[in-house]
DNA sequence: CATTGATTACTACAGCTGTCATAGGCTAGG
DNA sequence: CCTAGCCTATGACAGCTGTAGTAATCAATG
């Protein structure tokens, strides 16, 4: 694997670089310590370590804050964590769509869109399965 | 939370549990061995700890050995680590469902089921959301 | 150029996880 | 009753996470 495989801090880091594009470690904070408060520093620190993982780069200066911006995509992260959710789930989708119904997440809407996504696959080129 | 939020082995022995009924730390080991192979008093470690955070308990002995059970549900298990995943996914259960299709592990059947699930609830009483 | 305020770079550390070894206790077989 | 073997109870430890303090640096301002 590529991945190298985020913790839930780290994911919320990751999390700002990607909806909110390439920003400073000051940004991050702001951002981050709305839901929580970690200090500066400790986001900092864990900044440093996404980047010792890969998962981010530093892009330029500006005065002399870093900019860093995301080396891996939120899709292949969240296919990542997806496949492990439903390894702990017996590698089967089911249970995980009946919970979410169950909790009230998935609207007709949503049913609807998947449907369409797969009938759309499924006359296209073979994906793998397993 | 009751839920003490457990880790990936953690869950591996738990699933046994939850599959098999009560056993005994050899009936576990030798269960989750197939898979990696932590050592006997890997497994026994765990189990302790398991204990500790009060998601089993012993509930008798067979020889000098004891047996546990497990005292969580599956189910709540599994909603606690959904709940943790659409928050990383944003909240929004969509791109899990698409992720899922996309991964090819979606059959017509699931949505289906899924869809009448949804239909089932809806003329229930409310569920929350939010 | 000297001061000040922000930013970086480095260090530290405690708790959780996964890993197991070891010592001692108990059961069953002879 | 004695011994072999399984099981339990403990102790240890390294790596990862989250947390943050401190010292050094840099840039801007007067």
């Amino acid at each position: 694997m590529t991945q190298p495989k985020l913790s839930a801090l780290e994911l919320r880091i990751m999390n700002e670089l990607w909806t909110r594009g390439p920003c400073s470690i000051r940004e991050i904070h702001e951002a981050v310590v709305k839901k929580d408060r970690p200090a500066y520093t400790t986001v900092q620190t864990m900044v440093y370590r996404l980047e010792v993982k890969g998962a981010l780069r530093r892009t330029r200066k500006i005065g002399n804050a870093h900019v860093f911006e995301a080396t891996t995509t939120r899709e292949s992260v969240q296919t990542r964590l997806l496949k492990e959710l439903l390894g702990l789930f017996g590698g089967n989708a089911r249970p995980v769509m009946a919970h979410l119904v169950e909790m009230g997440k998935i609207s007709k809407e949503d049913i609807d869109d998947a449907a369409k996504l797969l009938r759309a696959q499924s006359t296209r080129p073979e994906r793998n399965a397993k």
